[in-house]
RNA sequence: UCCCCGAUGGUGUAAUGGUAACACACCGGUUUUUGGUGCCGUUAUUCCAGGUUCGAGUCCUGGUCGGGGAACCA
């Protein structure tokens, strides 16, 4: 019936990607040593997102494939945005998804004296100087795509008078931006990044780790390279946006002659009707559209986690989506695939009725109550049994039920015998309506030789419906979500906010759920027989008052 | 206007000069005590124009389209 795990277990035979290639090139070639060392480098600014978890599973896996180990380092180069409160729930969210930063944990931070000595050493070999001018005057040297920008005023001081002038910024003996130090390059570069960029900056601002030690920073093409070189990093692997960095970083390690990483691009991940910036993201944070960056409905690692999405799901997903370098829109729906495969064969089947309505078994008898035994797990027999209790008064789904139907309805309707789950086989007898026409009660009998597992009524009933005995029942809240845009790329065009789905959250406060719920914990995920997967939710769920959060339905293939 | 990168079914990803394939999605069939799962099947793909070659998705030239590129951000 089911795949077994190893079906699951992606990367076995699929083809290499061009990453992949390239490291086996480097390997046979002996480079590094045939070593392979990556990272992974996050700024400390935010939360880890599903775009970051491909990079991770990049990173990390292709390390873990070829023998190597990979360093987590925080890239903490501009003390004003960072903190000590990301660091932890980064860290989290890495080993959450299973992966360990057996290369070590690091912090761009640990290299400040070091980088500083790669800026002396610059400055000694003519290849930085301090440059007194403002901001604007050096935007204006420097030029436009297509034309060159001229040299400033201060780019021949000597390396003796740039030596003192940085040591001066390092003292503390400057304002703020009134002097940055700048590589020498070529300020008529086709790569504008070559263009003397600037590679400190004088802040006066404590740093998370630092504390007050240094009022100068270097800029993050300063340190992301040299660090990588640093940790002797074999493949440095990021996202597109720094192909015209690479130059940069390469001509920094070449002049200061370290340790040669190099560094290889990918196209990050975009997810349709999803955001995928930090930024906006926590727009909708502190805008209050969610309830934090956690709120189920985010693209966030915590977000994803407290939904129900389990670790194999998104390192499944990550290995699906591949790694190449033509921009992407993934659907959705390989996401949500993705889970589905994971839990389909992982998560214990319970029954829910999500829009309670009676269900009276007539001719059973009113003060007896048995003890069904039904599967835990279909697709895994070793998950075993368990016993449902079943009585005349049961909860039913309100879907379950319609009066006008049509041949292609397997549910419950006047005329129809239906298979409740596990149980017995039920023939409609009447209903009851409310004043505004809505059905409160179903009424039917049982066939007391139905029975789940010794059927001899030889009755076919097409459908089968879930159930909840009424006096075992536990109450809970219930949240369903769907996607928090309508457009399939919310920042394509316009404001992101305009385009926000009303109906992104729906809250059933009246569910009706089997007793084994009763003391469900976040970090199991159920799947709720035809109706989805969903956990207990870890921040406002109680012993008393339960909650739960929908990860995803099932797939509906009625076409009714 | 200049530099860098890219272009293969609806969406992604392979094919490394030799029969364009796999997954998701879609549609259909089948199994099923979950309208789930499983199984089987259908539809549908090389941006354009030249060139090289017995043979081009792949190599070359030119174009078109898309993405990225100027911060005391990363």
């Amino acid at each position: 019936m089911s795949k077994t795990p190893e079906a699951a277990d992606e990367s076995k035979e699929r083809p290499l990607n061009f990453i992949e290639q390239k490291i086996e090139a480097d390997i046979a070639a002996g480079k590094h040593g045939g070593r392979v060392h990556t990272r992974f480098p996050p700024e400390p600014n935010g939360h880890l997102h599903i775009g970051h978890a491909k990079a991770i599973c990049v990173s990390f896996g292709l390390a873990e494939k070829y023998g190597g180990v990979t360093n987590l380092r925080f890239d903490d180069t501009n003390p004003e945005k960072e903190s000590t409160e990301y660091v932890n729930a980064i860290r989290e969210d890495v080993a959450w998804l299973g992966f360990d930063w057996k290369g070590g944990e690091f912090y761009t931070s640990d290299y400040f004296e070091q980088l500083y000595g790669f800026a002396c050493q610059l400055i000694k070999l003519g290849k930085a100087y301090v440059d007194d001018q403002s901001s604007e005057e050096m935007a204006a040297q420097k030029g436009a795509p297509g034309k060159p920008g001229t040299n400033s005023p201060f780019r021949d001081r000597s390396p003796e008078e740039n030596l003192k002038l940085f040591e001066g910024m390092k003292a503390g003996e400057f304002p703020e931006g009134t002097r940055v130090l700048r590589a020498k390059i070529d300020m008529a570069h086709d790569n504008m990044l070559m263009r003397d960029p600037l590679i400190y900056r004088i802040k006066f601002v404590a740093h998370h780790r630092t504390g007050e030690d240094w009022v100068i920073y270097p800029m993050y093409d300063f340190a992301h390279g040299q660090s990588d070189s640093i940790e002797n990093i074999t493949h440095s692997l990021c996202s597109l946006e720094f192909e015209n960095h690479r130059p940069l970083y390469d001509w920094f390690i070449q002049t200061l002659d370290i340790y040669p990483t190099e560094q290889t691009e990918f196209a990050r991940l975009n997810l349709s009707y999803t955001l995928m910036s930090k930024r906006k993201l926590l727009r909708l944070v502190e805008e209050g559209v969610v309830d934090g960056w956690d709120d189920p409905r985010m693209p966030t690692i915590s977000g994803l986690r407290r939904r129900g999405y389990t670790p194999q799901s998104i390192r499944t997903f990550a290995d699906r989506i591949g790694v190449a370098k033509r921009n992407n829109e993934i659907d959705v729906s390989l996401l949500e695939w993705a889970l589905r495969d994971d839990l389909n064969r992982t998560a214990p089947r319970v029954m829910g009725v999500l829009n309670p309505i009676k269900l009276v078994v007539l001719n059973y008898p009113e003060d007896k109550k048995e003890f069904l035994e039904t599967q835990n797990n279909p697709e895994d027999p070793s998950a075993g049994t368990r016993q449902m209790p079943f009585g005349r008064e049961l909860w039913m789904e309100a879907d379950d039920f319609k009066v006008d139907v049509n041949k292609k309805w397997f549910r419950l309707a006047p005329g129809r015998v239906v298979r409740l789950k596990s149980a017995y086989i039920v023939e409609y007898v009447d209903h009851v309506e409310d004043e505004s026409g809505a059905v409160t009660e179903v009424h039917v009998n049982y066939f007391s030789n139905s029975k789940s597992g010794q059927d001899v009524s030889g009755i076919k009933a097409k459908g089968t419906l879930h159930w909840v005995s009424c006096e075992d029942a536990v109450n809970a809240e219930v949240r369903l979500y769907d996607r928090m845009f309508l457009e399939s790329a919310p920042e394509a065009n316009g404001d992101f906010m305009d385009c926000l789905n009303p109906s992104s959250l729906e809250v059933r406060s009246n569910c009706k759920l089997e007793p084994s719920l009763a003391h469900a914990e976040p970090g199991t995920v159920y799947q709720f027989t035809r109706l989805g997967y969903f956990t207990v939710d870890s921040r406002y769920s109680e012993a008393e008052n339960l909650v739960f959060n929908r990860a995803v339905t099932l797939k509906d293939g009625w076409k009714g």
